[in-house]
DNA sequence: CCTTGACCTGTGAGCGGCTCACAGGTTCTA
DNA sequence: TAGAACCTGTGAGCCGCTCACAGGTCAAGG
């Protein structure tokens, strides 16, 4: 397999192949008459679950700490459930920031549509978001 | 008000003050004396709306052009209507995302507390990742 | 045989929104 | 008069790709 077809496989951009080829989370073998890359059937299993990972919102080190693991015949299983937990508790607060956030914005909406024309004009706006109140803390403030 | 003032009067980090500055949604004066940025009450209620502008999800080229509207005595409405709009449709989108997600990993985690020892090991955890659905389609996909 | 086009290679830059680091200048406090 | 805390501009780093570049390789069609 050449890095298309892995990456068709896949279903992924040949140059994320590339790049994570290049960050070390895939090791093709090379084929000696025009240096290409050979990838094979282990290869594209590591890149489905690397894709898998990242779309459970595992970071690229995790997934290839994880994947390294695995190599070296250690289990993953402590790492990968710790980075599980804190994942979901992660995607737990995102959830409750988002809809906080949704609240936010659709109350600013009902109390323009709730104006006199219906048609607030952009001062209004802005002077709600001048007034608007700190979030309680909106992912990424450590202050 | 030097950076560090109005950094901390917005409750920023002053890098980003600077940072803001760079980018043109600031134009601090200066002090001829030391060449110092000179930031007055009107720089305080930009960086102040920017920040509540950019906690919904504005980016900051729509803020700087929010400000920069505002500061041709265009009034920036338009602009900034359809920006609202269009980023509560998007912030409904990734509640959306964000709970299917959720869901995939709590019944992934249902499934390893149910299991007979209730104490999950990484292959198990490791082969629920490979046979992961791909979700519809998480944001950023365009294939 | 030669061209064309689709692939290959490695590397470097760009995206967004900061944040941090650097090196040298200034101002305030003890 | 030292040292801390600020100032200045600039460049790089973070994340996870994605795209662009320049030059090499290979298969199919005329």
């Amino acid at each position: 397999m050449k890095v298309i077809d892995i990456a068709r496989a896949a279903g992924v951009n040949p140059d994320t192949v590339r790049f994570y080829t290049r960050e070390g989370l895939l090791n093709p073998g090379r084929n000696p008459d025009n240096n290409y890359q050979q990838f094979d059937t282990e290869d594209l299993r590591r890149l489905r679950f690397a894709r898998k990972a990242r779309q459970l919102g595992f970071s690229l080190p995790e997934v290839k700490s994880i994947l390294n693991q695995a190599d070296d015949h250690h289990s993953p299983c402590p790492l990968v459930r710790r980075v599980f937990e804190q994942r979901l508790e992660q995607v737990d607060r995102e959830i409750r920031e988002l809809n906080q956030l949704r609240e936010r914005m659709q109350s600013a909406l009902s109390a323009w549509q709730a104006m006199p024309d219906g048609t607030p004009d952009g001062h209004t706006i802005c002077r709600l978001i001048e007034h608007w109140d700190e979030p309680a803390t909106p992912s990424g403030n450590r202050e």
